[in-house]
DNA sequence: GTCTATAGTAAGATAGAC
DNA sequence: GTCTATCTTACTATAGAC
């Protein structure tokens, strides 16, 4: 019983605060050294270095290189995701009920988060990630999509999946165009064509094979 | 002049078979392995072994493991590029002039090859290749769509390059979810699809701000 | 032109003191 | 929890015989 307090002499309240500061700085730092130079081109060294850390407590907090890149990414969905819905739930209040509004209100988010964070965007999108991050990002692109199953009413054939896959592609290359955009004015223009092309596309709903 | 025989005694032409022959050796088993493992799962030892060659011989034609992997990536260009343009003469020669139908029959093409050489398209779309591979593609992408700039009539503003960069990625996306297809039935039905919603996204042409 | 054997390099990962 | 020093490994790339 002693030994507990002789291992750790009270400070488990001080030593959580110190924790959460190295895996922000960590964080941070890597943030800034991944936009610079990319994954593979960054080294850990880089990384510790900026954030006046050490190899040793990379490797404790995260686990390594690609784990700390994801954890940089998962920030980044989960921000995309709490906008988006919050986004589609106020409009849904507003009493908006039109799928094909709702979906534009949350592409809508998403593309606005795609400019306030553009150093990660497009970082993410540049292609230079851990190995197997490009299926991690595609299975987060169709769970997105699914999210927004039940307003747009899709059944789970394949050719409905592929309108989903197709309006999914649509809104992250205009991602990609906005991160590049380099005034507010720019980005918000290319923000309001690429809802116009997503409402275009969805203008008659998944396409189906004529029958014969 | 007698030391130009001695060096290479009477075995000129044979000697040019022989190097085609090694090359297409290390093109066909770089494909091979490339497709099974991805760019850095791959180690040259596995191409080399496969292909029946060596390291060194490797690094004679190709002159090492990145430029291997473009070399098969511009094979796979050339098709594309050249069923499309043939595909569109064609179009041209039976009358259609109109930039959207021709577009998308340049579009049809494309897709088609995407079937055929699908083990590749996958290859190409997964997003591990070597450094800069993902720059080079965006580059390509640009080019191919500048290709039908007289036929789309486009203008060099920002918005109307949005416009192609969609159409694109439309495009894009579409050849992804065509490789991934598992019949050839399958298949067609998504070309039809993606062909039908490129058109979608043409209806009124690039978007324009609204003039306050 | 082709091959084998080897060198070089760089970076991620770990062990163990504090 | 944090750090330094070291290790390991896996690969590319080259040198030099045939």
């Amino acid at each position: 019983m002693a030994s507990e307090l002789t291992s750790r002499p009270a400070s488990g309240a001080w030593q959580w605060g110190r924790t959460k500061q190295t895996q922000r700085a960590l964080l941070d730092a890597a943030r800034a050294v991944f936009a610079e130079q990319g994954f593979s081109g960054a080294s850990i060294a880089d990384v510790v270095e900026r954030a006046g850390s050490s190899v040793g407590s990379l490797y404790h907090h995260f686990g390594g290189k690609s784990e700390l890149f994801l954890a940089l990414w998962q920030e980044h969905q989960a921000a995309h995701e709490k906008a988006s819905s919050a986004a589609v739930a106020q409009a849904r209040r507003s009493g908006e009920a039109d799928p094909t509004a709702l979906f534009c209100v949350g592409a809508r988010a998403f593309l606005e988060g795609s400019w306030l964070r553009r150093d990660l965007a497009m970082l993410f999108v540049s292609g230079d990630g851990p190995p197997g991050f490009e299926l991690m990002k595609r299975r987060r692109e169709h769970e997105w999509i699914s999210q927004n199953d039940a307003l747009l009413r899709l059944a789970d054939t394949s050719l409905d999946r592929l309108y989903a896959a197709i309006l999914t592609s649509l809104i992250g290359e205009g991602a990609r165009e906005v991160a590049a955009c380099r005034t507010r004015r720019q980005a918000n223009a290319v923000i309001d064509a690429v809802i116009e092309y997503a409402r275009r596309a969805m203008a008659g709903g998944p396409w189906k094979p004529p029958t014969p």
